[in-house]
DNA sequence: GCCAACGTTGGC
DNA sequence: GCCAACGTTGGC
C-alpha cells in the first residue's frame, strides 16, 4: 500500500509548473529533523500533494509520485540530510486551499493543520481521499 | 540541563 | 508587515 504524504514549496522558489516543465525534480534542501524523518519514510509509488506555499492562497495544487526512496541531500556538504526524487501524476481539477482544509471536519487533525510549519508531512489515506474529492467537486 | 535570545517558516 | 510556532545557539 503506498503513503500519501504533503510537501511545501513556495512557487517563487520552485512551483507546481516547473516540476511539470521539467517531469522530474529531485525534492532537496530540507533541513528539519521532522520532515527529514518523513522523506527517509518514503517508498517508492508514494504519492503526494504539492503544495504551495508563503502565496496569498497557499493550497495543494497538483499530485506527484516518489519516483526514487531517500538519497544523500546533493545540497548538504555533509551527507547526512535527505532527498528524494519526485515526478508529477496530474494537477488537482481545482487547487484545495489551506482554508478549505481547515474548515473540513475530516481534515482537522491533518498534521499539516496541526504545525503548520512542517514542509513534509504524513496525510492519512481518509484524509487523501477527502482532499481529492474536494479538488473534483 | 535550563533558559533567554535570536533566526526561520509560514499564515494572515 | 506582523506575529505565532518552532528550532538552534550559547551562557550559566
Amino acid at each position: 500500500m503506498p503513503q500519501f504524504w504533503l510537501m511545501k514549496s513556495e512557487p517563487a522558489e520552485y512551483g507546481w509548473d516547473d516540476l511539470v516543465r521539467h517531469g522530474t525534480a529531485v525534492w532537496e534542501g530540507v533541513r528539519n529533523h521532522q520532515a527529514a524523518n518523513n522523506l527517509r519514510a518514503m517508498a517508492v509509488g508514494d504519492e503526494a500533494l504539492f503544495y504551495h506555499s508563503a502565496v496569498a492562497t497557499p493550497a495543494a495544487v497538483g499530485i506527484m509520485r516518489i519516483s526514487a526512496a531517500a538519497f544523500p541531500d546533493p545540497t548538504d556538504d555533509g551527507g547526512s540530510w535527505p532527498a528524494v526524487r519526485v515526478e508529477p501524476v496530474r494537477p488537482l481539477a481545482r487547487p484545495v486551499s489551506l482554508r478549505a482544509m481547515k474548515g473540513e471536519g475530516g481534515l482537522s487533525d491533518m498534521a499539516i493543520i496541526r504545525q503548520s510549519r512542517l514542509s513534509v508531512a504524513p496525510v492519512r489515506p481518509s484524509e487523501w481521499a477527502r482532499i481529492l474529492s474536494m479538488a473534483e467537486a
